[in-house]
RNA sequence: GCUCGGAUGGUGGAAUAGGUAGACACGCGGGACUUAAAAUCCCGUGGGCAGAGAUGUCCGUACGGGUUCGAUUCCCGUUCCGAGUACCA
């Protein structure tokens, strides 16, 4: 009986379904393992063969802990809610609910394929009501929210007004948009709507008028992490700033946690830096300046107090609040001017050219608190309204900016720290001693910064302060295809719905073109509002809203009374292993961490921290193959003779490509202008140039994982993937390589099958040697597994079966099935069953490792002088390394080497080498 | 610009509390079986030099230094590649 893939996949696979073989259920006898996989959006294309890549990862993870007595959670669902489906039934009239239902059936098809131990029966979709109640609610939860820097946590809303209307804003130390000072008398006599608008201030869902990320062709705000280099991530299309009312989230209440809690996380160094940057922490000086011959004072951030004397001018941001205040009567015109001409530079205008230095006197003049020096206040888009205060006291001579816009205007530039020169360019680095500073002069820099704080809180001149770069992130879409806010409006305040009133189903609508006005539209259903007639919020949530506590929702899909109920979330926790893409780091990653902190806050799950670990595979890329077409002809010279010619190179499919051979003959059916194509061949062959290329459909170069499965099997495609490369490594997919694999699972067959198909499994005792080899491989594959080392694993099972010979020993081989198991699932558990067992290979229990068995009682130690090697010496084991020592200083072969010279010393290193120095 | 990561045969990659570099696999070359092909099996395969040959010998982990008996691994500098971020004061 040959190893016939194409039979026993299907059939296992099926039995798998109806016995439901990894189902799962709390179960308190048993420890509990929770592994997740980033859930796809299901689009169009369907999967190629990098999407399974993590998939694989954690179902060989997921697998290897069953047999290890775990129980183990591991589910499946779609992020369906999203753009791609919705500019799809733009396009087609199609609604996007059948677009998605149809990707999801196919999606689940080709994973289906692949033999994953999903428990499918807890599958969740994001666009299911039955599902977005519960981002829905938890959004009403935020909206009943305020953060309270005092206790380090969420409130419920209602505290706060039991606050506001005993003492006011007095002692308040809350999280809010705009800093309020407002005493009990005024909050209770505030009317309804005001009172509203005060809450909003401190709400963790609020809405508010903010300059927004806007994408004309998208009809849709965006959050920062959807825009790069002032394109929209999807589609890349222009994004400018636009002032708008929009709803958010407070995120940035928790940027201190975030960046707390990832200490005890087991994730990579690299992304954890990726979250530190974008939170981004500075510590620094809050100050405070007056004006000449005004009331007003500009409050300032900065990370150098120490350079304050080196302070020369102000800027402030276009969009500061004080601009009118500041602006002289004489210099009207000129800052209208620049206010008009910055509004209309798009974002990317604004990054493509930073070097371009722009700005406008005020004609005020700011007082440095410190020596009295009148500094003018200029008015520059460098200085962005959204980060600290707005405003900034300029340094030429230590910040670059500065001296940029002080070599522009002619302003001053003083010297502070000693170690540059200002005639060329400025001074960054924290580093030198302090000059032209009076108290400071002469001190370190880092000294000075201290001591400067100190000056500034005992002069009251304002206060150590630390910024975040972590904004609060823009919550709501002028789309259709996303959850509906569960909020109306009465007399333009937004009231919440209740609990009892969700889902808050998405209305049917035929047009779902979004509109150049910001008008969602949700506005054209018409008939869509609450009892009383009220008005339904328009716009739709963002894509990450869906995304951010499904992995709660899996662990009682089915409630519909809660998210998740106590006794589960008590049970599952959180997330032990999570595995998915690097691009979610400043995304999906932030947010579902702070969302999981508020749930916390809340009370209602268990864990503060949503994914204890987490491990970020590799992009697979394509592997693109060229033929050189001889210009201005329909010939095709092969690549070690192009040279002599003057050739393009074009894209060929890649799948009429094998081992960088081209089949002629299928090259001239591909095209029809190739139809009659000649080629100038080497050795007979056709040899096709290469290149690592995104896999995309215009290359070429796209390998669906249905064709591999369909050719190779299930099982070869998994091992494949996990051999191509470190799971964490980017690569490209390389088809060539798979018949190693493919290679392997046939000889594996054959240890248990006679040519002419009977088992030739036999119950005879094995060898030490086998024995041997057998523990050697459970060490190692169990180690590889731990580290998620799975290309060497593949590597130590293909050892294994080389040193094993034609080994056909029950003892031996029946391990091994369960060592293979979470690696090739299917033929392993129709070989268990081939072996007389009936109940799945997956309920068998991992093979424990004995030491005893790799003991030896010699080692063959490599001998080298001077640290170059020379030959080898067996030993016994045990040997005093001053035995050792003279055995190999005795050794007949050792004369060669030492020439007669003194022996200097000897290194013995037990079970590694020994050295000789001469 | 700043931050982080990387560089090993024709190819993917293995080996780092410093200890036989190139495991395993692909590809390639040679051979066996076969009418033939596929499949399978065996041998060789980093480079140079010497030798008929077993073998010997030198060089070799991007480049230049250093520490060490010994460096792919540790330290300093350089080059190139990739990722993140971008007027964040």
């Amino acid at each position: 009986m040959e190893y016939n893939f194409r039979e026993i996949e299907p059939k296992w696979q099926k039995e798998w379904a109806e016995r439901k073989t990894y189902k799962v259920e709390t179960d308190h006898s048993r420890p509990k393992y929770y592994v997740l996989d980033m859930f796809p959006y299901p689009s169009g294309a369907g999967l190629h063969v990098g999407h399974p890549l993590g998939y694989i990862a954690s179902d060989i993870y997921t697998r290897y802990k069953r047999l290890c007595g775990f129980n183990v959670l591991h589910p499946m669902g779609f992020d369906s809610f999203g753009l791609p489906a919705e500019q799809y039934a733009i396009q087609t009239g199609q609604h996007p609910a059948i677009t998605t239902a149809q990707n999801i059936a196919r999606y689940r098809e080709q994973l289906d394929k692949l033999g994953f131990s999903y428990d499918w029966d807890r599958m969740v979709q994001t666009s299911d009501p039955e599902y977005y109640k519960w981002t829905q609610w938890a959004f009403l939860k935020m909206f009943d929210s305020y953060y309270d820097y005092d206790r380090r946590q969420a409130r419920p809303i209602s505290e706060l007004t039991a606050l506001l209307s005993s003492t006011g804003t007095a002692g308040l130390n809350a999280a809010c948009s705009e800093k309020l000072e407002l005493t009990a008398e005024e909050w209770n006599a505030a009317d309804e709507r005001r009172k509203q608008e005060i809450l909003l201030n401190y709400r963790l869902a609020y809405r508010a008028d903010t300059t927004v990320n806007w994408c004309e062709a998208l009809g849709t705000v965006l959050a920062n992490d959807e825009v790069v280099n002032g394109l929209s991530v999807r589609g890349g299309y222009p994004v400018v700033q636009k002032r708008m009312k929009q709803w958010l989230l407070r995120v940035s209440a928790y940027a201190e946690r975030l960046l707390e809690g990832m200490e005890k996380l087991e994730w990579s160094e690299s992304l954890k830096e990726i979250q530190r940057n974008w939170i981004g922490r500075s510590v620094g000086a809050q100050v405070f300046f007056g004006i000449k011959d005004s009331d007003h004072k500009l409050e300032i951030f900065t990370t150098r107090p120490d350079t304050i004397f080196g302070s020369t001018f102000m800027v402030i941001a276009p969009e500061h609040d004080l601009v009118p205040e500041l602006t002289a009567p004489a210099q009207r015109k000129q800052v209208e001017d620049y206010l008009e001409e910055t509004k209309k530079r798009s974002e990317r205008e604004r990054m493509a050219d930073t070097k371009r230095v722009s700005g406008v006197f005020t004609g005020s003049y700011a007082v440095n608190p410190f020596n009295g020096k009148e500094l003018p206040v200029y008015i520059s888009d460098y200085v962005l309204a959204g980060y600290g205060t707005g405003a900034i006291m300029a340094v030429p001579a230590h910040d670059s900016r500065d001296y940029a816009f002080a070599r522009h205007f002619g302003l001053d530039i003083i010297p502070v720290v000693e170690g540059g020169d200002i005639a060329t360019a400025s001074y960054d680095a924290k580093e030198g001693r302090m000059i032209n500073s009076e108290f400071l002069d002469g001190l370190d820099v880092k000294e000075a910064i201290e001591r400067m704080f100190r000056e500034i809180e005992s002069r009251g001149l304002g206060k150590r302060q630390v910024n975040y770069r972590l904004r609060d992130a823009i919550f709501s879409r002028q789309r259709y295809w996303g959850e509906p806010f569960p909020i109306y409006y009465k007399d333009d305040t937004a009231y919440p719905l209740t609990e009892e009133e969700l889902p808050l189903r998405l209305p049917e609508i035929s047009d779902f073109r979004p509109t150049s006005s910001g008008e969602p539209p949700l506005a054209r259903a018409k008939e869509w509002h609450t009892k009383e007639g009220y008005p339904y919020e328009t716009s739709t949530m963002p894509g990450f809203a869906g995304s951010s506590a499904y992995y709660f929702r899996y662990m009682d899909p089915h409630n519909d009374k809660e998210l998740v109920s106590r006794e589960a979330n008590e049970y599952w926790r959180s997330v032990d292993l999570y595995i998915g893409g690097i691009e979610h780091a400043t995304g999906h990653l932030i947010y579902s961490r702070f969302w999981n902190k508020f749930l916390y806050d809340t009370g209602y799950v268990a864990e503060d921290e949503p994914f204890r670990k987490l491990v970020n595979q590799g992009m697979i890329q394509g592997r693109s193959n060229f033929v050189y077409r001889i210009n201005g002809t329909n010939k095709f010279v092969s690549l070690g003779l192009k040279d002599g010619y003057d050739t393009q190179p074009l894209h060929v499919d890649v799948n009429i490509v094998r081992n960088d051979i081209l089949d002629t003959e299928a090259f001239r059916r591909w095209r029809p202008e190739f139809a009659d194509a000649e080629f100038i061949l080497e050795d007979g062959k056709y040899v096709c140039g290469w290149a690592v290329e995104k896999m995309s459909k215009s290359m070429y170069n796209v390998v669906n994982p249905d064709y591999i499965v369909e050719n190779y099997g299930a099982d070869t495609m998994r091992m494949y993937e996990m051999f191509l490369g470190p799971l964490e490594q980017s690569k490209p997919w390389d088809t060539n390589g798979i018949d190693g694999v493919a290679k392997f699972l046939r000889r594996f067959w054959r240890l248990f099958f006679d040519k002419d198909g009977s088992l030739r499994v036999s119950d005879d005792k094995a060898t030490a040697k086998e024995l041997k080899t057998l523990h050697k491989t459970i060490k190692k594959i169990s180690e590889d597994i731990e580290n998620f080392s799975f290309n060497t694993s593949v590597s130590a099972f293909m050892i294994c079966l080389n040193e094993l010979g034609d080994c056909n020993k029950r003892e031996i081989l029946e391990p091994l099935l369960v060592l293979l198991a979470p690696f090739a699932p299917h033929i392993t558990e129709e070989l268990w069953h081939q072996l007389g067992h009936d109940s799945t290979i997956f309920d068998a229990r991992y093979p424990a490792f004995d030491p005893n068995m790799l003991v030896e009682n010699s080692f063959e130690y490599p001998v080298s002088v001077n640290g170059k090697m020379r030959f080898k010496k067996e030993l016994p084991l045990g040997m005093s390394a001053s035995e050792a020592e003279a055995a190999v200083l005795s050794d007949p072969q050792m004369e060669k080497y030492t020439e007669g010279k003194q022996v200097r010393k000897v290194i013995v290193v037990p079970g590694k080498i020994i050295n000789v120095v001469i």
